[in-house]
DNA sequence: GGCACATGCTAGTTTTTTCTTGCAGGTGAA
DNA sequence: TTCACCTGCAAGAAAAAACTAGCATGTGCC
């Protein structure tokens, strides 16, 4: 289910979609939740750069971030994908740009 | 309709769309074609920074570019939106980035 | 203790994108 | 000719995003 997004809801959604890394780490995460460094060491990122990513992702809504304890009590952060679903066309663009809250009045 | 895109015209959709001012263009345009003077001034907008986007979204494309004589002789260029539908949701997105090209092997 | 693993953060660099400024060309009409 | 339109392009500045390197914390195990 997808509820409407704000103009700049979408906005940061697809600017957030938008990256290779971060296509990837959907895709990862799409076959089963992960915490952040083994996650690096699939995809063959460093765990800063992933974190970063994963922070983007976080804030526009597309995972969730859940702490774990490991059976050896270590503090494990895992991550998941949020579902959801997001159709583009012209006229869902049109109706989310009447929402966009950047300042006009540029030449 | 919509085909099926890899991975990097995914991404180069996306980002394209993610920004306030394309997605403005393409509001004004769902409304009707334009050329670009006009445009710019109905946008608020330089006429410079518009042929930016409207580039970049016809680099994706997303809209149609045609160039058109007016009644007076002058050479107007006319941009329309090409009708686009996309559906991402966390597969879409993991289907994509099996076909992503951006050369792997960073630490 | 020392090693291997987990997390977080930050400062600084590199790269990309965005935007402005300014110039060039063309047309038709007064 | 001059004015008001239309187009195109490119150089440079400004802003944002991406990325690296490094240091901090903690845990359990040998």
């Amino acid at each position: 289910m997808e509820t409407s997004h704000s103009g700049d809801e979408l906005a940061r959604i697809l600017a957030t979609l938008a990256n290779p890394h971060r296509m990837r780490v959907i895709a990862a995460l799409a076959h089963g939740r992960n915490y952040v460094s083994a996650l690096a060491r699939e995809l063959g990122i460093s765990r800063p750069l992933l974190q970063l990513h994963l922070a983007k992702l976080e804030a526009a809504g597309l995972v969730t971030a859940a702490f774990e304890l490991s059976a050896d009590g270590k503090a494990m952060k895992y991550y998941d994908t949020v579902p959801f679903a997001v159709t583009l066309t012209p006229q869902s663009i049109a109706l989310a740009a009447r929402t966009l809250t950047t300042e006009e009045g540029n030449n």
